[in-house]
DNA sequence: AATGAAATCGACCAGCA
DNA sequence: TGCTGGTCGATTTCATT
């Protein structure tokens, strides 16, 4: 049964897009090779999954070091509780530069907010900022020494089970 | 002065990357037009920032929820810290299914852990999982309600700031 | 879903600043 | 070292079955 908004894929759809999530650059003639399937069959199905917004983009994975941004901060911030302003805490969050990802979560805390800067300046410019927002009560931040693991990759991080749920629908 | 391993970028470089890493999908062509250039020109830059691995991949991007998972999922870690097994931990971490980012943080809290999967199932058998790595002293998760925010992207969170730097090479 | 033809694109080159 | 313009081969794309 279908509990979102997004098509049935099989065995065949989810196996392309572990391949172009790792390297979307991979030819269809190679691609439909690997898949024991024919060039325009795999055309056929990129196009679907692109259309249907399973596949939201193809981008470039640039290295954070290259530019310079070294640092990454992430900082707990609970709100006043009376205010209904979550909504627009939020917004503020993700429109601060070096912001880049901004969960909003249950428990004590109300929000995690993940940055990356490039020196100890724009560190605290940006807690600053972060303090200075209405309706912010409380913040927390931590500095990440290591990023041990950043993977941004959907497929890669699934278990057997987990792809097996997503071929049947048995969410 | 070079700080860092990575040769150093300018203007159109930055231009370069913050288009690719919108849409790897443009031709070379229109690109080139853009940015004023001639097609070999960018084509020559856009290896060189490979070959120097200042872009590491070219990726597609899939929704998780077209995978059916819509949960994730926040632990901090806390390990025994008389253990020097904090680099063995670290490793364990990063090889949970469904674990899709690992930080090595200071504080009182060794590790933060981020994990997206399908069900209640899944979730308990992941902190289980966490919960049983020889060392972890103490986890805590927080469940995610909503991800307002979720950008790999890397030039797009930058202010203009920290791309002046990144292009002098003052960091 | 496969075939094959037409259109498009990226890779490469010699020459040049 | 980085850029130009042009050519060739490879690759995507599309109409048809």
């Amino acid at each position: 049964m279908d509990t979102n908004e997004f098509p049935a894929l099989d065995e065949t759809d989810v196996a392309i897009l572990e391949r172009v999530e790792r390297d979307a650059d991979v030819n269809l003639a190679e691609l439909a090779e690997e898949l024991e399937l024919s060039k325009s069959a795999v055309h056929y199905r990129l196009n679907k999954l692109k259309d249907a917004n399973v596949i939201t983009a193809v981008s470039a994975d640039i290295d954070p070091l290259a530019l310079g941004l070294n640092m990454v901060v992430i900082t707990e911030v609970s709100v006043a509780h009376e205010s209904g302003y979550a909504e627009d805490i939020g917004q503020s969050l993700t429109a601060i530069d070096g912001v880049f990802q901004v969960y909003y979560t249950m428990g004590d805390v109300d929000f995690v907010v993940h940055s990356r800067v490039q020196n100890r300046d724009q560190m605290n410019d940006l807690v600053d900022e972060i303090v200075t927002i209405d309706g912010v009560n409380e913040t927390a931040s931590k500095f990440v020494m290591r990023e041990l693991k950043t993977s941004t990759r959907t497929v890669e991080n699934m278990s057997e089970e987990m792809v097996r749920n997503a071929v049947d629908g048995t969410d």
